[in-house]
DNA sequence: AAGTGTGAAAAGTTTCACAGCG
DNA sequence: CGCTGTGAAACTTTTCACACTT
């Protein structure tokens, strides 16, 4: 499968609502819903395997093992098994995981079962060819609208999202109840619509400014930097 | 700072050529140049400190402490101390590191002296955003060609970067000693491509299609997935 | 006094190995 | 018999705390 290159990550639990079990030694807290710690990167893998099984289902199969579904996943069966372990217990031995009865575990284990709208902020080169990339779409997410600081110049790469001017974003989230927005504007002003989107009521934000946000904690930044990615893998070979 | 929300990793040591100074406790292989394990994210976050030191540098700073360097790169103090601890010993106690030093000291350490070429295949939506994007030249990679299965499409999307016929891959990356691609062809034939390339010699690969690639052990992948990210993000905004 | 360098402890994650169920 | 579910062990990474140097 060739070395891995994966990530930046500092370690942390994340508290997830499991509906499915009660842990055997947690005493305390023992209602129905309880908040048990599952670790940050079993969460990312979830979003994996939900997307390979759903492969497996355009396949006609029914059934799928912990095996065949850690190879398309990139990971070992063990890790599948104890990852879906964290949400409750779904297969049959013997037998394997019943691939509809996953998705739509792990689509309500993620909190996605409507789409979401979310914003662009930043229309230039990356942020247009976002605009026009259809894979969001398909994972239950909905590009509703962008802004720049020149719509115009953004409007004339005919899109076919709208191009607000950056003055519209308040009204807009506020009206449209965004919580996520995709940033692709110049690192000079990053953090700066950075602070705006905070103060419009946005929770998530999806990073490709090579900069480190300043948010505070209940504020999520996801950061994805193209450059960083290239030098890290040029590291590698040799 | 807000949560992180980073990432996959299967967490494993990678071997580098350590010049600096010898571990205390390694008995066998005395010579200079001893492997020594370094993590992988340590490896990951030096990218990121460089990036962080340029900035310093530009502002015509001569020394940085653990804890302003830290807080630019997003990390904690002693974290980014024991990541530089890996490579030798470039601070002054009681007064910090010394900016332009720890750069050279940095690019030395990633191999990154001269400039990478790279090959990008699949000239279409977010392939072509990629091509017109600056930030891989700063960081000492240039893109210097374009592969797509109708290149005549791409070229009419007016780049500056020549998008030839993927038919000419295997004489274009032995002639220019290419060892790095980025993939942003569609799934569908992402595996097939990828598997050219490796017989072609490329080593490493920065891969935007939503799969998991299978190659041999000394090619390394680094995975992109946008719509994965987004997804990730939306699970913690609840 | 300020700030690095680093063992040791703590925290987090993966892998193992096997009990147990269908 | 095949395959899941899961404690326990192994492993990796981060954080702490303080000795030590300038």
């Amino acid at each position: 499968m060739g070395r891995d290159c994966s990530f930046i990550a500092l370690p942390s639990y994340c508290s997830i609502r499991k509906n499915f079990k009660l842990h055997t030694i947690l005493e305390e807290e023992s209602e129905k819903n309880e908040r048990v710690d599952i670790p940050k990167k079993a969460v990312y893998r979830l979003s994996i395997y939900h997307r390979c099984l759903q492969k497996l289902s355009v396949n006609c199969q029914e059934t799928v093992s912990s095996e065949i579904l850690a190879k398309a996943a990139g990971v070992k069966p063990a890790q599948l098994r104890k990852d879906l372990g964290y949400f409750g217990q779904f297969g049959t031995r013997g037998l394997g995981y019943p691939v509809e009865g996953l998705i739509s575990t792990i689509r309500e284990a993620l909190g996605r079962e409507q789409l979401q709208p979310v914003i662009l902020v930043g229309a230039g080169n990356l942020g247009s060819a976002l605009l026009r990339y259809k894979g969001f779409l398909k994972e239950g997410f909905e590009v509703i609208a962008a802004f720049d600081a020149r719509p115009k110049d953004a409007r004339a790469r005919e899109l076919k999202i709208p191009v607000h001017h950056s003055s519209e974003l308040k009204p807009f989230i506020t009206a449209n109840g965004v919580k996520i927005a995709i940033l692709c504007v110049p690192v000079g002003s990053a953090q700066e619509v950075v602070n705006l989107l905070i103060t419009c009521g946005i929770q998530g934000i999806l990073n490709f400014s090579p900069i480190i946000l300043d948010v505070p904690v209940e504020v999520t930044v996801n950061n994805v930097d193209l450059a960083l990615e290239l030098e890290h893998l040029g590291y590698f070979i040799q």
